[in-house]
DNA sequence: ACATCTTGGTTCATTATTCAAACCGATGGT
DNA sequence: ACCATCGGTTTGAATAATGAACCAAGATGT
């Protein structure tokens, strides 16, 4: 059975960009949980500042704990800050847009992104929202780069053709899609790795399809390859040697 | 008795700027926690990213959900951000280093600060630190603000001269302190509220002693004033009558 | 005015988790 | 070899979580 601390920080979840702050009985639709557990867990996380109730509607959302954590991660793990340089420069060489995401909880979630400055027309996304793994390039990476039980425990139901886009992806070090996610987008996509050679992420670049050509395609990839080693570098991981090779034949 | 959850987001606090990773052992020494309960509670915490086990020693520090979290807060309450320009402006009007606190979960932590440009001789200080209420100004600040039975909560044994001081305080809409946190540094501070005109964190300059005057004393607690009220209202708080008449009166 | 929903929140007998201390195996230092 | 400490696991007795039913208060509809 799941834990009563995992049952509380999953009611996070029902919290997004959209929805930003939600009622007790919604949180325990939304969950399935029970509406008495729910009060309580939601009671105590207030207690800790995780989240907090507005005057009015009483009403639950974030609360301020959480700018105090993510400030100690970001000073001892900085993740988001050492990777933005990077996200900016590919954004800029392809001049598409790059995001990076990162496996969080079994979920792969967008941690940041960089638009091209030069483009009109440039595919736009929002910050931390949750990737789905059968419909886009850094899904893709993610299944191909991490160990077989792993995979099978982040997607289980998987679609025939998405075996083909894993495989193409392990063969040749990055992955593709071509308008799963959005309408004319094309992905493309690098795993992360950490200091023990395992995935723990992706780096993509989302590129408007109508624009697109071989010449830019293989740019992109390069440009590809180039950040998410150094972004790999950047948080002290490993790409292990079987990437390591399929990239360096490709640049 | 303390719930579970409330237990496990204790663990957290052992990690600081100074001390970002702890081991088990450390943990449930430094909580007081047995050490079965916190291997149970931070497996949980980890399996939804809210913490991570580096490869290595096996220390555990905070995860990457912590940033997909902040970033949702700051999206919907944009606490720091809408704070951070007045914060600059003050440090910059006042030529002393501005700090802004606010209340979470029983304790006072720094959320953000500003430095003076132009100052070589300046108070540094660090973020996401918990301020002593007994010690600091806005501590005082806060403890003359709040209700009679949330003060009492938030520190139990109170030294005499913190009375005086909070007394002074609620009389005058500002407190100040006296090389009482840190040498050679005098502090002020104001309250800020909510939009329920309950005072949820304060505004503080912390000023080298050796240069105070009362003229740049009384500059100072124009300025705060003003940026307190400033800050309240972008929080979409506002000032109590009995403040609001207080802070006119000194303007 | 009235009945009906839905809201946030609470109660309490049942049930499952949590606790403390001892115990492992591994690692590191003396 | 020895001792201490590390991360992690096991035990049954103690303690906490659970969830259907229950409130009171606002909305909402008729």
């Amino acid at each position: 059975m799941m834990g009563t601390v995992a049952k509380a920080l999953d009611l996070l979840n029902v919290f997004t960009r959209l929805r930003p702050q939600v009622g007790l009985s919604e949180i325990a639709r939304l969950t399935g949980q029970n509406k008495a557990t729910c009060h309580r867990l939601l009671t105590e996380m207030e207690s800790r500042g995780l989240v907090e109730q507005t005057g009015m509607s009483r009403e639950y959302r974030l609360g301020p704990a959480v700018l105090r954590l993510a400030y100690l991660r970001e000073a001892s793990v900085p993740t988001r800050d050492a990777a933005m340089p990077v996200l900016q420069a590919l954004a800029r060489a392809t001049g598409e847009t790059a995001h990076l995401s990162h496996l969080v909880g079994g979920s792969l979630r967008n941690l940041a992104f960089a638009y091209p400055a030069q483009q009109a027309v440039k595919v736009t996304m929002e910050d931390a929202d949750t990737l789905p793994f059968d419909a886009t390039a850094s899904g893709a990476a993610v299944l191909a780069f991490v160990s077989e039980d792993e995979a099978a425990r982040l997607l289980v139901v998987r679609p025939g053709d998405l075996h083909h886009r894993i495989a193409a992806a392990r063969a040749r070090g990055w992955a593709e899609t071509h308008s799963t996610f959005e309408r004319d987008v094309q992905g493309l996509a690098v795993p992360l790795f950490n200091a023990q050679a395992t995935c723990i992420g992706a780096l993509a670049v989302a590129a408007a399809a109508p624009r697109m050509t071989p010449g830019l395609h293989d740019r992109i990839v390069l440009a590809l390859i180039h950040a998410g080693a150094e972004i790999t570098a950047l948080w002290g991981g490993q790409v292990p040697p079987a990437v390591e090779t399929l990239w360096r034949k490709t640049a």
